[in-house]
DNA sequence: AATCCACGCAACCGCCGAATT
DNA sequence: AAATTCGGCGGTTGCGTGGAT
């Protein structure tokens, strides 16, 4: 099981990509398909490593990436997330239709990891999670931002990728979304969220538990899936498919992410 | 007007787990 | 069952750009 060699090959282009190079890339991949990431390369004539073609495909020349303005939503969405989950990018990332894994860390990193720093107080803080330190970059691998001397641990699950080709009514629930900026202003007082039900779950071992509630009350009813209204049979659902609830396929669905907003998470 | 600095983003690196042989 | 390969993820780095001095 050593490593293996990867790119690090002599003689392939590194750096920034040419827009020829994306063209060839895009067309290949719209002719073949993806995969193969290994062998692509020389199939399709470029002078790249496989993991370098992965990596542009999926974060710049898919269909349906959306790039820059994360709107109040998403970021409101990506703060939660990340609470709950940690450093899992690729989770986070799926469920915010059209972005990526790495536009998110990046957002992070840059822009929520300082707010949350000065925010102490600042909106979200009356909660005994707010808002660890963004993670000490692990010791031990993957040990996730754990506020220290709290009971909950970011869920450990596989990341879920949607790698949805996003449709365009995903945008509108990004505007719409919020139907309610108070309703948002006070969401992080748990005892006024919005909650329609709550559930825990016992995930690897975990206990979680959670509140949902919806978004927007009516809001244009955005994404349309919520799960488990109380007492209906999705809530026995594992964290896996709540967090993937409404992820589908490459071609999927329409509306059926449930986008932002139709669900909100917020440790008990 | 020129230089310096900070920031944001794209890309790379290395590790891990799953799949395949 | 063990070895190898592949795909994916998260962390980090380097470059380009914009703003401040």
């Amino acid at each position: 099981m050593g490593r293996k060699p990867c790119c690090a090959k002599e003689g392939l282009n590194r750096g920034a990509w040419t827009a020829m190079e994306d063209e060839i890339l895009v067309s290949y991949i719209n002719d073949h398909g993806e995969g193969k990431w290994g062998s692509l390369p020389k199939r399709a004539g470029l002078n790249r490593c496989g993991k370098s073609c992965r990596l542009r495909w999926l974060n710049y020349l898919r269909p349906g990436i959306k790039r820059g303005n994360i709107s109040d939503d998403e970021e409101e969405l990506i703060v939660r997330l990340h609470r709950l989950l940690g450093n899992r990018w690729s989770l986070i990332a799926g469920r915010l239709p059209g972005r990526t894994d790495n536009e998110i860390k990046n957002y992070w990193n840059t822009t929520l990891s300082k707010r949350n720093l000065q925010s102490h107080g600042a909106g979200c803080s009356n909660h005994p999670q707010a808002k660890p330190p963004p993670p000490p970059p692990q010791a031990g691998g993957e040990a996730h931002a754990l506020p220290e001397g709290t009971s909950s641990s970011p869920i450990r699950t596989k990341a879920l990728r949607c790698t949805t080709t996003v449709l365009a009514a995903a945008e509108g629930v990004h505007e719409q979304g919020r139907a309610a900026p108070e309703h948002v202003a006070e969401e992080d007082q748990l005892g006024d969220c919005l909650s329609i039900g709550s559930i825990d779950l016992d995930l690897e071992g975990i206990e979680l538990g959670f509140m949902m509630s919806p978004w927007s009350g009516d809001g244009g009813g955005v994404g349309g899936q919520h799960f488990g209204a109380p007492g209906t049979e999705g809530m026995g659902n594992d964290l896996e498919e709540l967090l993937g609830l409404g992820v589908v396929g490459e071609d999927g669905n329409g509306d059926g992410h449930g986008g932002l907003g139709d669900l909100e998470l917020a440790w008990l």
